[in-house]
Parts: C-alpha cells; structure tokens; sequence
RNA sequence: GGAGAGAUGGCCGAGCGGUCGAAGGCGCGCGCUUGGAAAGCGCGUAAGCUCCUAAAGGGCUUCAUGGGUUCGAAUCCCAUUCUCUCCGCCA
C-alpha cells in the first residue's frame, strides 16, 4: 500500500509512475485526495469537540468535589448536546478512512526506474544467460513422462487421493525432493539467513497484511470452521513474523529463509502450463526474506538475485535472468528479477525463482517500521525471493540430466540423495 | 470440549470511575563522576492521526480487540481473541 501522505503531496508523479504498470491510477488518486481533504477536515471538527467534551468532564468532576451540584448538572447537559455533534464528526472521519483505505489498496506499487515498460512477459529484458540451453534429441522425454518410467513420481495417484496437481512422490523422487529442501536451506543458513519454520495456515490479520486478502482470496485454500487461509508461501506467515514491529537500525539487515509446503488454487489455470510439476496445488518451496534500510535495498536485491543464481548454478542448471516489464511485474513489487531455468526436453524456459523489492509498500500495511540513527522512525524496505521453489527445479533435473543409464544427479545434490543416479 | 484465573509501555510490575499515557523497577540513550570501566548521581526514553511551510509546540486516539454504561473508563458491564491452571481427548 502506497503512503497517504506521499500520494497527496506527489499525485501526478504517482499517476505518472504507475503508466509503467499500464495502470492508470488518474481517478483513483484524484477520488483519494478529495476523500482525505474531508477526512482531515472532519477529523479537525472532531478533534475540536471532543477536546472540549474532555475539559468540560474534568470541571464537571471538579464541581461536583466541591459541591457544586447544580452548576455541574447544567453542564451535564451542554455536554449531551456537544457529544451528539462531536460523534457525527468522528463517525465521518471514520467513514471516510474505510473509504480512503478502500482506494488505497487499489494502487500498485511504483516500479522502480529502471523497470522497462512493456505489456507482457515478452517485454521482460534478459539481463544475463549462463549455461547451455541447447535442445536435446527429439527422443528425450518431458519430466511427466520420465516421472513414470522411472516410478517416482504419480500423478494419478494423487489424483486419486486429493485431485488434479497433488502428486504423489515415491522412492528416490521423494528423496530426491528432502534433498532439495535440504541443500537449499543448507545453502541459506551458510549465506546467513536465519532459518524458521512457519505455521502453514494464517489468520484473516496476515493474509491481509501481505495482501493476499482481499483481492487474491480465491487463490487461497480457506479452512472455514476455524476461519484460516492456507499459505500459498511461506511469504505470507514469514513477513507477518514482523506485523506491527518496530526494528532497531542495527538488527537490520534481517535475513529469514524458510520451507514450506505452498498451497494454491490456481483456479483458472489450463493447458501445457499445468503439465506433469509445471503448475500444482501443493509444492515445496523455500523462501528468502530480507528487511532491510531504505537506502540499502537495491544493493540488497542484487544480492539476493545473485545468491539464487548461484544456487542454479551448483545445480549445473541453464539459466538466465529477466528484468520484468513494467506489465508483467507484479502489483506490489518495485522491481523484480525472475530467473528462469531452460527446460530442455520441454523446450521452454521455466520460472523457477522470483526475485522483489517491495520497498515500503508490503511495511505500510505490516506497520514495519525502524528507528534510524537519528531515532526517527521510518518504514523499513522488504525483500523477498523463491530460492527456490521445488517443481520446476526437479522438472528440469529430470529432463536436462536423462541418459540412456538414467537420471544423472547434479554433483551438489549426492551428498544430499545419498544415490548418484535414478535408474531404472 | 468443560471449569476457573488472567491480558497494562521494550521487559517486569502498580493502578479508590476524574489530577492516568499511566507509579516504581529493569533495560536503553545522553551527561556528570573516573586514568578507564563498574557503581553512583542527574536528565531523557510509546505509537498513530492531525494543526502548523518546517522546527518548536498544540489537539485527538490508543492500557488484548470490538461494543456498552457514565458528564468522565486502564478501572464497571457484554462479546470475541489469546495466555495460564485443572479435567477430558489425543499425535
């Protein structure tokens, strides 16, 4: 959520900025700063009264220590007419916060300078490329079919369990997957991020506060006797571990990583897109989270970008990186890098991670604030990353390391599986 | 799930319905003291909104959350949430 008072005193650059994102915010804003002008001036009138209602209770108590029955029962009744008046101020004050916070949350974040403008993923910029992302033989198989040859992975049967895209891993794919969540949080906590292990539910508060309520409430599996949300990231709990905080200047910056399973969806989903792992309901990921100081956070975000690819890379995975446009970059980052591997089987890239800065808009709603040096208290700038998410990662495992003797596992990953290679 | 007790500032903890944004302590910051440190002493130390060009200063709100009673609520009443104790159930 974008800051009132920065939105009010910069309007047109707010509109301006937000043409980066095609989002055209010209009625918006202009409804926000007529709605906070009332609101102001209604809090004004409201404040007014209620300080006098407040210096009339204390000389009505005052009178009646002293006696003075009468003389207080006559300003009892001023103040019954003053009450009236002042709470139809308040109550419009109030109204007109829910209407101005209405608004508010309608408007993206600004994409950062450097974002290019575009209207859709291919106006992403690629902005590095390593690995060889050549194609392989017309006999190589997609991951959905090796995942059969070699049993370890069932789709149908979970399927049958639950429904469409909750597979069931089995044997050396199930192992394969505790490999991956291992080496990844193994990787983390050796680059100095903090692990922790989240609830996989939250309360309506924390969906709210990372903003998946209210717009993306459908995405979101909703437990409803106990009114929770499953966590379509551990994003989600993880941030709100700093709901209504306030940092001090040194713990910052404050690096988290955590795994969890990632509950989607998805609705409205179809085709090759939700093939074999590319898209599922339930998939691992681990997640990074920094917060850190406002000035510090683009250099944080390089840091972190480089820290996946280097993940990719002990993975001997092809990849490279995209500076999303400003059309596909999403409502409330500033600036994101995806790093996509090259699936070369299915001959496609695959987004595996999604790199963001989100500057200040997610702390405006987490009330994610630090004291800086000068003991001023500022909103804090948070960052967070997939590093990485599970399936795509394994899909492309699966398809770029296929022999004729089975699947090879990257030299990283042994340590982990405890096998060099799924045979048949 | 049943019965009871509780929720106060960064932490501990006090708080007859008015003088309480809240005693006291700890912690933290600054200063004095010291060769330096500790101790000691002094001062300061919540957040949000708002008025003011800004600073200074003022106003309003906030003692779990939401409502209510009252001229006036941290204090009384109701609901909700959470914590603790006992019972029940149970990985």
């Amino acid at each position: 959520m974008l800051q009132i008072q920065f939105v009010r005193e910069n309007k047109d650059y707010v509109i301006e900025r937000l043409k980066i994102k095609n989002f055209d915010a010209n009625d918006i804003v202009t409804n926000i700063i007529t709605i906070d002008a009332k609101r102001r001036e209604a809090q004004i009138k409201a404040d007014e009264l209620l300080a006098k209602l407040n210096q009339l209770s204390k000389e009505i108590g005052d009178l009646f220590k002293s006696g003075k029955q009468v003389e207080a029962n006559s300003l009892k009744e001023q103040v019954a007419t003053l009450k009236i008046e002042a709470k139809t101020y308040a109550d419009d004050q109030e109204r007109y916060e829910q209407e101005q916070q209405q608004l508010l949350v309608l408007l993206p974040n600004m994409p950062h300078e450097s974002v290019p403008a575009g209207k859709s993923e291919n106006d992403n910029v690629v902005i590095f490329a390593e690995g060889d992302a050549s194609n392989m033989s017309e006999e190589a198989l997609p991951h959905w079919e090796l995942a059969t040859k070699y049993n370890i992975i069932d789709f149908e049967l979970g399927s049958k369990i639950a429904g469409a895209g909750f597979p069931v891993y089995i044997g050396k794919g199930a192992r394969l997957q505790r490999a991956l969540i291992n080496f990844f949080l193994d990787e983390a906590s050796a680059k100095g991020y903090l692990e922790v292990q989240p609830p996989y539910v939250v309360n309506e508060a924390s969906a709210y506060a990372t903003g998946q309520l209210p717009d993306k409430e459908g995405q979101m599996y909703h437990a409803t006797a106990d009114n929770l949300y499953l966590i379509p990231t551990a994003e989600v709990p993880v941030t709100n571990i700093y709901r209504d905080v306030i940092l001090k200047e040194d713990e910052l910056p404050l690096k988290n990583c955590a795994y969890s399973a990632c509950f989607r969806r998805e609705a409205g989903s179809y085709g090759k897109d939700v093939r074999g792992l590319n898209r599922l309901h339930q998939f691992d990921k681990v997640e990074i989270v920094q917060i850190n100081r406002q000035e510090d956070s683009y250099q944080t975000l390089e840091e972190m970008k480089d820290y996946v690819a280097s993940i990719l890379r002990k993975l001997e995975l092809p990849f490279h990186i995209l500076r999303l446009c400003g059309g596909d970059i999403s409502f409330t980052a500033a600036l994101t890098y995806d790093l996509e591997v090259y699936s070369k089987a299915q001959k496609r890239w695959l987004e595996v991670s999604s790199v963001s800065n989100f500057e200040a808009f997610q702390a405006n709603r987490l009330k994610l604030r630090y004291k800086d040096s000068n003991g001023k208290t500022k909103l804090a700038h948070t960052l967070n990353g997939s590093a990485l998410a599970l399936p795509r990662i394994l899909a492309a495992l699966l398809e770029n390391n296929q022999t004729p003797k089975g699947i090879r596992i990257p030299k990283a990953l042994i340590p982990y599986t405890g096998f060099d290679i799924i045979e048949l």
